[in-house]
DNA sequence: CAAGAATCCTGTCAGC
DNA sequence: TGCTGACAGGATTCTT
């Protein structure tokens, strides 16, 4: 599922292929999606011009030359498929397609329609109800160890429900908080208040050094993501802990204390984690 | 107010 | 082989 590296990657192919053309074809085969999209959604795309593209936490933010923002988000099945000019076959759950001006086709396939789409004026987009609560970018300059023990002070709840709270720090789904977790050395059962001082100045570049990682390597995730580029087959999972259970883990090599990395159950959501050295 | 559960949805996979 | 049920997870909404 896309979290902030995969939906980054995804921004970027989509910046690639689109920045700068003009959208001759929108078509919505499915309104339904997590929200009902705004029946007018097509039709302010066709004949648009796309000026740029933007990230927040796990929304895309395509800009118009007219004044308007697509807001898009994948949910957990979402994934954008760029394919060239030429005949295509429209596949199965595709839910909305747009055709450039020089005919290459962006389509959203999400099956399970967990994702949305919206449309905004892009002088609105910091006061979008989706976008306005969200916490800061862990990739930008606000993202601190100062900042993120004040989010975090006098909150009993696990560490790693805390990081899931988009209003703590935008963009982190469960792979990446277990695998920042992991790399900090924090428990995931830690609660959150008492991740400060020290602890919170491991944590934050903890976090930073496995988003950065993960973009670096183009995204990794599940199991049918697809490149916005079109191509398959990079599918490099670099990840630690995460789906590892029972495996040895790269804390603690050949040491007899650590049984691997462990599986438990938070908030309904597995984390994975070394029981040994995670504190 | 905060924390946790339930909810939406469908593809995938384990088990019988 | 085919069916059934559990499971996956983002983010809102409901319940406690």
């Amino acid at each position: 599922m896309p979290e902030l590296p995969e939906v980054e990657t995804v921004m970027r192919g989509l910046a690639a292929r689109l920045q700068g053309r003009r959208i001759v074809r929108a078509t919505m085969n499915r309104a339904d999606l997590r929200w009902p999209v705004p029946p007018g959604l097509a039709a302010t795309l066709t004949g648009a011009c796309v000026t740029s593209f933007a990230r927040r936490g796990k929304y895309i933010l395509m800009r118009l030359a007219s004044g308007d923002s697509l807001l898009l988000h994948l949910g957990m099945s979402g994934r954008m498929v760029i394919t060239p000019p030429g005949p295509a076959l429209p596949a199965l759950h595709e839910h909305f397609v747009l055709q450039t001006d020089d005919d290459w086709r962006i389509a959203l396939i999400d099956p399970r329609r967990f994702g949305s789409l919206d449309m905004l004026p892009t002088s609105e987009e910091a006061s979008h109800p989706l976008l306005a609560s969200l916490g800061p970018e862990p990739l930008g300059p606000d993202f601190t160890a100062a900042k993120l023990s004040a989010a975090l002070a006098g909150r009993r709840t696990p560490i790693k429900a805390a990081l899931l709270d988009q209003r703590v720090v935008a963009g982190l789904g469960n792979i990446y908080v277990c695998e920042a977790l992991f790399r900090a050395r924090l428990s995931p059962r830690r609660l959150a208040a008492t991740v400060a001082g020290a602890r919170a100045a491991r944590l934050v570049p903890a976090i930073v050094a496995t988003l950065t990682e993960a973009i670096a390597a183009g995204g990794s995730s599940l199991r049918d993501y697809v490149q916005p580029s079109g191509e398959l087959g990079y599918f490099q999972h670099a990840w630690k802990v995460y789906g590892r259970a029972g495996i040895d883990c790269e804390h603690c090599p050949g040491a007899p204390a650590c049984a691997g990395i462990s599986r438990i159950v938070q908030s309904g959501r597995s984390s994975f984690f070394c029981a040994r050295t995670q504190r």
